[in-house]
DNA sequence: TATCTTTATATCGTTTACGATATAATTGCA
DNA sequence: TGCAATTATATCGTAAACGATATAAAGATA
C-alpha cells in the first residue's frame, strides 16, 4: 500500500515541529552573545516582565513541568541569573528572583525581537501573513490547552 | 522601561515553540500503542516512503544531524525495528532498512494522520487555515533551510 | 602517486522535555 | 480538631537536540 498520508510531506505536524528548531536556531547566534539558552531565554522574558513569580507561575507560562522548570532554574541560579527562595506565606513555593546580573541583561537582549522580526521577514512572507500565522498558531495553542 | 518587545505575549518565537510540544503531545497516545516515540515515528515514514535510505539521508529529511540521529536509529536497532549495515558500493554511508516488524508497524500506524487531523479540525479552526498554516511554516522553513 | 579536501558517521558532553513518582505544606471538610 | 485531598516542588530515568570533535572512506588535484 502507499498510504499517502503516511508521506512525511504530508504531514501538518512536521512543519511545527521543524519550523519550531529552526526558529530557535535562529536565536542561537544572539543567545550565545548572553550566555543562555532558548528556554532561559523565555524564563527571562517572564521574569523581566514581572520579577518573583513562583516557579509553577513560570512553568505553566511556558507550558512546562516542574521536571523541566526546575532543573533549568538550579543552572540559572548557578550562572547568577537568579535566586530561589522559599515563599514566607506559604512554604510550599519558590520564589524566583532575578538577580542584578539577571536583571542587567534584559538591556542587551532588548534588540532580540527585531533582529528576529528582521530576519523573518527577509523571507517572502508579507507582515501580515506573519501575524495571521502567529494568531492562528494561538489559536492552536489555546485549543490544546484548554 | 518597559520593553513591550521583551513580553512573552509579544513574541512570535514562542507560538512555535509552544505548538510543536502541543502537537508532539497529541501524538503521544498513538505512539504510546506503537511503542515508539515522535522522532522515531517521522523516521519510520521516511522508510516506509522508501526503504534502504543513508543515515545522512534521515538526517537531511528530519533536519537533523547524526549526532541526533545516530543514536535514534540505535535505539531502533535494538528495538527490532530497523538494520544498520555498511555500504557494499560507498563504506562511508550505513543504510537503513526496515525489519518485518519495522515494516508491519505501518499498518498501525496508517490512521493516525486521520486521527491528528480531527483532532485539530475540533478547534475552531477551518480546514482552510489549517492548509494556509501548513503553507506559511512550509515558507519559512524553506527559507530558513536555504 | 601522494596528499589535501570533502563526505559520511560516530562519540562526548550539556541541556532540554517529560512520564512516573516522592515529599512536604496547605486546604477542605466530616 | 483530625485527616484526606490538593497544591507546589523536586527527583529519577530515558530520549531527544545539538555544538564540538574524531575517524575513516572516497574524491580531487598537484
Amino acid at each position: 500500500m502507499t498510504y499517502e498520508q503516511l508521506k512525511l510531506e504530508n504531514q501538518l505536524c512536521f512543519p511545527f515541529y521543524a519550523a519550531s528548531r529552526l526558529i530557535t536556531r535562529e536565536y542561537q547566534p544572539f543567545l550565545d552573545k548572553l550566555g543562555i539558552t532558548y528556554p532561559q531565554y523565555l524564563t527571562l522574558l517572564i521574569l523581566w516582565e514581572e520579577d518573583g513569580k513562583a516557579v509553577n507561575d513560570i512553568a505553566k507560562k511556558l507550558l512546562l513541568n516542574t521536571n523541566t522548570i526546575t532543573p533549568l532554574l538550579k543552572r540559572m541560579e548557578k550562572q547568577g541569573l537568579i535566586k530561589r527562595e522559599r515563599s514566607g506565606t506559604d512554604e510550599r513555593k519558590v520564589l524566583v528572583h532575578l538577580t542584578e546580573a539577571g536583571a542587567q541583561m534584559k538591556e542587551e537582549a532588548a534588540s532580540i525581537p527585531q533582529e528576529l522580526a528582521k530576519r523573518l521577514l527577509d523571507s517572502n512572507m508579507e507582515v501580515n501573513d506573519l501575524i495571521k500565522l502567529k494568531d492562528n498558531l494561538g489559536a492552536i495553542i489555546s485549543f490544546l490547552t484548554k
